[in-house]
DNA sequence: TTGCATAACTAACAAACGTTAGTTAGCTTT
DNA sequence: AAAGCTAACTAACGTTTGTTAGTTATGCAA
């Protein structure tokens, strides 16, 4: 792991239990036994750590996703991927998870509106999911976009209870909630 | 509407849409007009703010399971009227609902302990329904301690996405989430 | 051996923060 | 008319914050 990784994971962590605006440089630094300052010679400023954080998950959930609609047909077993799927990434990096569902309102300006649209354009891909299975009718008596922000508020709250060392693996997480 | 309650509702406003952390006393004097000092004529001090908001919630929370408890039997019945009453408290005020689901965490100390004793009390209360309905088996090859954990997740993320002004009232949303 | 890149350091900056102290104008009560 | 309360003000405090500038030791490449 380069120092650079290092520092990064460290922030994550501290991040989450202190949340982002109130997770010093300073904290960060003397986390990895050094002076504030010198986290500037291997990230440009704060914020690129929340954004690379962010936007590294949105691309794994992007990629998920997509392979799911690239490789299955049928609506229910394309529902138990993608969720197994998003389980794996959420579950995979726990701090991670934890800045790109609750902390990206601190992005700023542009580079905000821009994780809002792909994270829009991602909630879409995963109802349309929801409606095929409405169409074949797989899934009976739903209001799909209700559904979906359902589905998702769920798959997202993972990140607050899951523990790793816990009995709970991801894959039977996500064989539960599929059910 | 008092000064004081004129403030805080403000400032939970702001809160929601910049974070707890990120409002500063200065936001908040400036969207009521005064100077940040002026504010200590009427909140002690700006954890203040978060405490009453989150202790009030709880409470409103609190009695409505109680209620739920005293009066229904049949636990389908009781899951739907307790849902519903969740939801009513959380659409009835986003602002507030908004601390009190992310911004708990800044609360200090001793305070914050007893929030979270509080909440874990609800969230017990919760789940003794869904066992309950799980007993008479009118919920099936569910984890109830999961299934608890699901449908509060889901609850709490109304606050996410409702709109008072959108066509879907918290009555009809409860209805389709008990379904 | 010289020279450059890396990664650490110390020192400091300007801004923003929550909060306190002290003051004052305008009501309300005595 | 006097006294007291309320709610605003100005000024300032000590911290903390993110970040920049400038310096230095180390180790590799020319």
């Amino acid at each position: 792991m380069t120092r650079r990784q290092e520092i990064i994971s460290t922030a994550l962590a501290l991040m989450l239990k202190k949340g982002y605006l109130n997770t010093s440089m300073r904290d960060i630094a003397a986390a990895v036994n050094m002076e504030a300052a010198s986290l500037y010679n291997h990230i440009k400023n704060k914020e690129e750590i929340l954004m690379e954080t962010c936007f590294g998950l949105a691309k794994t959930l992007e990629m998920g996703i997509k392979e799911v609609n690239d490789i299955y047909f049928n609506a229910a077993e394309k529902l138990r991927m993608a969720v197994s799927s998003h389980i794996a990434a959420i579950t995979q990096d726990l701090n991670a998870s934890h800045l790109f569902v609750h902390e990206w309102r601190h992005l700023s300006g542009e580079t905000r509106e821009q994780f809002v649209k792909r994270r829009d354009l991602y909630e879409q891909e995963f109802r349309d999911i929801v409606v095929l299975g409405f169409e074949e009718g797989e899934f009976k008596d739903v209001d799909p976009k209700f559904a979906t922000l359902t589905i998702l508020a769920s798959l997202n709250w993972v990140g607050e209870w899951y523990r790793p060392e816990g009995e709970m693996q991801a894959k039977e997480i996500a064989d539960k909630l599929t059910q």
